[in-house]
DNA sequence: CGCTCAGTTGACCGAATTCAATGCCAGTGG
DNA sequence: CCACTGGCATTGAATTCGGTCAACTGAGCG
């Protein structure tokens, strides 16, 4: 059932059968959304951090004068605030994207863990790292890149993202955002996300239609989109 | 010495004396960079953190056409790169920007310290979920905010972040940026920071000069960035 | 004095936004 | 079956924000 997160884990350290068993004894129940309702909303305190098991959702940040970002994507595997449990509070809502289903893990129990198991604590640990390693990529992509070359970075990162998990299969994967939402990743408007797109399909790179991605040409891709995976962490090392 | 740091964390939390003494047997040694300097090369191999004592560093990324993104700012009591304590190597450089001070944390002592002191790790844990806290606000910062807002949000950051360790003192802090370092932390060119900084000066809300920075009226200028410190997360809670 | 480096300004250009209209379904109710 | 609706996608035209190019200033310094 969280064999997404192991999945991801094992990516890049050894995870022990001991250390797999305190990770499912981790979750105490499971929920499911619909597309498009807010899962968690900012400022609220909590007491259990939320594991994606299916579907797709984000996080997202707005301005008092209504304007929105999304500033994370989040696949199955992925836990949607695990940084809550030591902040104890966001700084953000969390929106499901696609129906999606969650697994709740109460923090009493994450305490536990981290006074019994530190070398998985500190790979839970490294995937609140990793959530930041992207959001410095995203940094750069808003900071430094074309709209165009955004939106090719962002189709490289999930390609590679859902990949690990199985989700990604002959350069295609599902990829339910409206172009509104693309925008609100990416910084632009609706009008000039659509434009962006026009011509990515038209150069022959990849083509987002409602619902999915197919990528014509990933070396171009990534190439265009000066795409290094090196921030993703994907080589296994000893935490 | 490692005050700064000690201050930074019982702002959220409770820290035992016993604690207190842990995180000051993590330091090894010290050691001092002039300013523009690279202290840290993306990709080495990391045994050890770096926890700034004085001074000012900042991370950058860059892109393969040499275009240029610092990613965060570092004031004293900040780790540089504790997140490298758990992804062992890093996505990106850290620079000084001004004559600096820093304290090793060599990483076989932080892994004792998780196993002996799990409140403590879930601190240290803590320091880098408010360093993503920071990232997400730049990624809306950069998304959704016009040049002159974003100069301003990252100016009232700045300055609630020193007050915090008593180095910003009448609405005055040390700031010892050029024009193009502070246009690489916005996304701007220099040209465009001139002309930012210079409205910013007129409509009488801050004075940038190369070495420090005076808000002439902070109110106003936290209205102008629509700038919320929630997520800076100031408030003491047991975590 | 001439050099360099940072800051400043003007003229022009291009990327992205804004405003507005149109097209395209899928659903729904008559 | 068709008319009507609402949500997205798409396109055009005008505008603006920020970038590019280029020149000039001023301070510090050997």
């Amino acid at each position: 059932m969280i064999d997404g997160l192991i999945q991801r884990l094992r990516v890049r350290d050894d995870v022990s059968d001991e250390e797999e068993e305190a990770l499912r004894g981790l979750i105490s129940e499971t929920e499911e959304f619909p597309a498009r309702v807010t899962v968690l909303r900012r400022e609220k305190l909590l007491d259990r951090s939320v594991l994606l098991l299916e579907g797709l959702m984000c996080r997202s940040k707005d301005l008092p004068d209504g304007q929105r970002q999304i500033t994370a994507l989040h696949v199955p595997g992925d836990f949607l605030d695990l940084h809550g449990f030591t902040l104890k509070r966001l700084d953000h809502d969390v929106m499901s994207l696609a129906p999606s289903k969650v697994a709740y893990a109460p923090h009493d129990r994450l305490i536990r863990l981290t006074e019994q198991y530190p070398h998985l604590t500190r790979l839970l640990w490294l995937t609140t790292n990793l959530d930041a390693a992207m959001h410095r990529e995203w940094v750069l992509s808003l900071g430094q890149r074309s709209g165009a070359q955004r939106s090719a970075a962002l189709f490289c990162e999930i390609h590679t993202r859902l990949s690990v998990v199985g989700k990604a299969i002959n350069r295609r994967f599902e990829f339910p955002l409206n172009q509104t939402e693309l925008g609100e990743c990416l910084g632009l408007t609706v009008v000039h996300t659509n434009r962006v797109l026009r011509e990515l399909r038209e150069i022959g790179l990849v083509t987002f239609r409602r619902g999915g991605v197919q990528i014509h040409d990933l070396e171009a891709l990534e190439t265009f989109a000066e795409f290094d995976p090196a921030y993703l962490y994907l080589e296994k090392l000893s935490r």
